[in-house]
DNA sequence: AGCACGCCGACT
DNA sequence: GTCGGCGTGCTC
């Protein structure tokens, strides 16, 4: 006598084999359990499933006899069943991501589980149960708790005594990460077995995030209570995590996106650090975001759940509008600066000046105005630190000819390769093509071809030659008459290609040896620096105008949180001041930002947003598709569109809903692959799913059909972060 | 998604 | 004469 069991496996979402596929088994299995099964001619990883075989509808061995049905290889016996829970969490976002239940189930799960055979995986589960023994709590330290400010105080109790989901809104500088760490231990402490998940964006930041951690939390529950997950981890590492988070031993589970689907036993708090940032949505796979499952998940699970933000996402924002207009997260609020100095906390750190040079009242083709160079020039010589904005990086976009106006473009790209001086190359920032920079105009040999616009390598040099006599003072080390030359050094993608430079050059400004820092966004994100009174973005103006709604959105939040990184030290903050090189000062958004007012900002924007029927006022979805031609690309999405209107229940599933022309894509050609897309909108979100969920049927029709001949592939993103 | 099977070009 | 390109087709 044998079972019948249902089981998910990494299979694609569409052809014969995208629901749960069944098997026979000679013990009951129970939902949860890690099984082998095999396929084909391979054995693969699966979970088994919910048996739905009572609803005869979806009995998803329909047509194959029992006894054609192969039996499963093997079980994980080792590693308990995953919850109900985590299978729920799975099957909504298989659902709502429009993707197949196994290829979210096994995604989610460590890939040592899927890659290893059953002996490695067995020798690997013998180590770790080995040294699985309960890390004891060291008590002998014991940490001095800083005093909060009255702001934290009250945020805290307001988090004990609600259910939220909240909404921490805290300016950077304002300890938010201290009232994370006092949620936490407020909630793993009146439970013995209550776990914890804590967000971050990037990897780059869970370094410091986790040493935070594991400072407060191992004293109080051990040195196996803190672990992290993120992709820069070797899969060992991860599966370490993962099954000390599954086991229950971890209590707190720091990492990236990731971390949403992690499998925790007992899960009572979720927290999402910086929860406007785009890489909480995932842009391949299934395209999910971390930070809205982060809030189903709470539901789900009965967890609190705080996103914290200086710059809520417009969606966080509007959600957290007062209960009486129809809000639904608890705002959390605190507005104040910490000016500590000597660990006392108390509110009144300033924020930084907010300065606009209106970049028409300078000489044409000036990068640093006068007036900023001074203001750059005067921190060297008293020895602080200057931190310069510029988000793009090389040396200058593109290489020009003055003489035939050839142009560098990339060959395989609707874009420019850009110039890489230091290793004399062009560079295509999409799809990595790179040249060795020509001596002449490859169109008319013209030998004078000079860089157009400029990134952060010209700018380095540009800031070098500017400050080439200016002197800081003498170190104490070496002493010259006369001071220092001035030290200037460049974070960016390309200046931190190598594994720890990243980290070396940050060691480098914190120990006082920069002077001036150069770089593209990424060092505006998270990184404390101490001696930094003056930031400035030479050349924000871009996104003003931008056809992407969202780039405001961007741009502010980037701003914000990089005059945050200006006089972090209650001591500098007074005069620590933001540059704005721009030629429109009057922009509200430069105005708003001017007065740190993001809610002003937000409002604005959401009454923009309300009048022009966008998120979070309506809802979308993007489909793309990839073909050698734009024809082929836009006249599969035409007709899978039109297709739409012959669906089963048609009138009724299209109602309320939009579907946009088949358009090209921003970036229409990539690697020589034509790219065009389609926007899908609906004021109710509802509807919107109800009409994906049927349309999917037709986009794979589609696909066998003649129009689709020649299409590379498609993808469907819902809630698409830029359109 | 893999991985087989299957039919046409440049190498030992 | 083989190795290998990636075009269809199948997997409980």
């Amino acid at each position: 006598m044998s079972h019948l069991i249902q089981v998910v496996v990494h299979t694609p979402a569409h052809s014969q084999v995208a629901r749960t596929l069944t098997y026979r088994s000679e013990l009951p299995l129970t939902a949860g359990t890690l099984v082998r099964v095999p396929l084909g001619t391979r054995e693969l990883l699966g979970v088994v499933w919910d048996d739905h075989t009572d609803r005869a509808s979806r009995n998803s061995d329909q047509g194959i006899p029992a006894e054609k049905l192969r039996s499963v290889a093997g079980s994980l016996s080792d590693i308990a069943p995953l919850t109900i829970a985590w299978r729920q969490l799975i099957t909504f976002a298989a659902s709502y991501y429009q993707r197949s239940l196994g290829e979210v189930a096994l995604a989610a799960l460590p890939p040592s589980l899927r890659d290893l055979n059953a002996q490695q995986l067995a020798r690997r589960l013998r180590r770790h149960a080995k040294a699985a023994d309960p890390g004891l709590p060291n008590d002998s330290c014991t940490f001095n708790q800083l005093s909060l400010t009255s702001e934290q105080t009250l945020a805290i109790e307001r988090f004990q005594r609600e259910d939220g989901p909240f909404l921490l809104f805290g300016s950077t500088g304002s300890g938010k990460t201290e009232v994370y760490l006092r949620c936490v231990q407020s909630v793993l402490s009146s439970n013995a077995t209550a776990q914890a998940i804590v967000m971050v964006p990037e990897i780059n930041l869970t370094p410091q995030l986790e040493a935070r951690f594991i400072a407060r939390f191992q004293p109080l529950f051990g040195d196996k209570s803190v672990v992290s997950l993120h992709s820069g981890m070797t899969p060992a590492q991860r599966l370490k995590s993962w099954l000390g988070a599954h086991s229950g031993a971890a209590r707190i589970v720091l990492g990236t996106r990731m971390t949403i689907f992690a499998s925790l036993p007992d899960l009572k708090l979720i927290i999402v650090d910086e929860e406007h940032d785009p890489s909480y949505k995932s842009q391949e796979g299934a395209r999910y975001s971390a930070r809205d499952l982060a809030v189903y998940r709470g539901r789900l699970e009965g967890a609190k759940v705080m996103l914290g933000s200086a710059t809520p996402s417009m969606e966080s924002w509007h959600h957290s509008r007062p209960l009486d207009e129809g809000g639904r997260y608890v705002r959390l609020l605190m507005p104040s600066r910490i000016g500590a100095t000597g660990g006392l906390a108390i509110t009144g750190g300033a924020l930084p000046l907010v300065r606009r040079v209106d970049m028409n009242r300078q000489l044409k083709g000036c990068v640093i105005s006068p007036p900023l160079l001074d203001a750059i020039t005067q921190r060297v010589a008293r020895g602080e630190q200057s931190l310069v904005f510029l988000n793009r990086r090389g040396y200058a976009p593109v290489l020009h000819c003055t003489d035939c106006d050839w142009k560098s473009q990339c060959p395989h790209c609707s874009a420019y390769q850009v110039f890489h001086k230091i290793d004399r190359t062009l560079r295509c920032h999409h799809c990595g093509y790179t040249e060795r920079v020509p001596r002449a105009c490859p169109a008319c040999g013209n030998p004078d071809i000079a860089p157009m616009g400029r990134g952060t390598e010209r700018l380095e040099e540009h800031l070098a030659d500017l400050l080439a006599s200016v002197r800081r003072p003498n170190s104490v080390s070496a002493l010259q008459p006369e001071g220092e030359p001035t030290c200037i050094a460049r974070i960016d993608a390309d200046s931190t290609k190598l594994k720890g430079e990243l980290q070396a050059r940050l060691a480098q400004v914190h120990s006082g040896e920069v002077d001036v820092l150069v770089g593209t966004q990424m060092i505006a994100k998270g990184h404390d620096f101490r001696r930094i009174t003056l930031v400035a973005a030479i050349n924000p103006d871009g996104a003003l105008f931008s056809s992407d709604f969202r780039a405001p959105e961007r741009l502010f939040g980037l701003l914000m949180q990089a005059a945050g990184r200006a006089g972090r030290d209650g001591d500098i903050s007074s005069h620590s001041e933001m540059w704005l090189q721009t030629f429109h000062p009057k922009h509200p958004l430069f105005a708003a930002l001017k007065r740190h007012d993001y809610p002003g900002f937000a409002a604005e924007q959401l009454i923009e947003r309300k009048q022009a029927g966008m998120p979070p006022f309506s809802f979308q979805a993007l489909v793309r598709a990839e073909a050698r031609t734009q024809a082929v690309a836009q006249g599969f999405l035409t007709a899978a569109s039109a297709a739409a209107t012959e669906m089963r229940d048609a009138a009724h599933l299209t109602q309320n809903i939009t579907l946009y022309p088949a358009v090209p894509m921003s970036m229409q050609r990539v690697a020589n692959v034509e790219r065009a897309q389609m926007l899908i909108e609906s004021p109710s979100r509802t509807a919107l799913q109800h009409f994906l969920t049927a349309w999917q049927t037709v986009l794979h029709s589609t696909r066998q059909q003649p129009v689709g001949q020649g299409l590379i592939r498609w993808a469907m993103d819902v809630d698409p972060l830029a359109i």
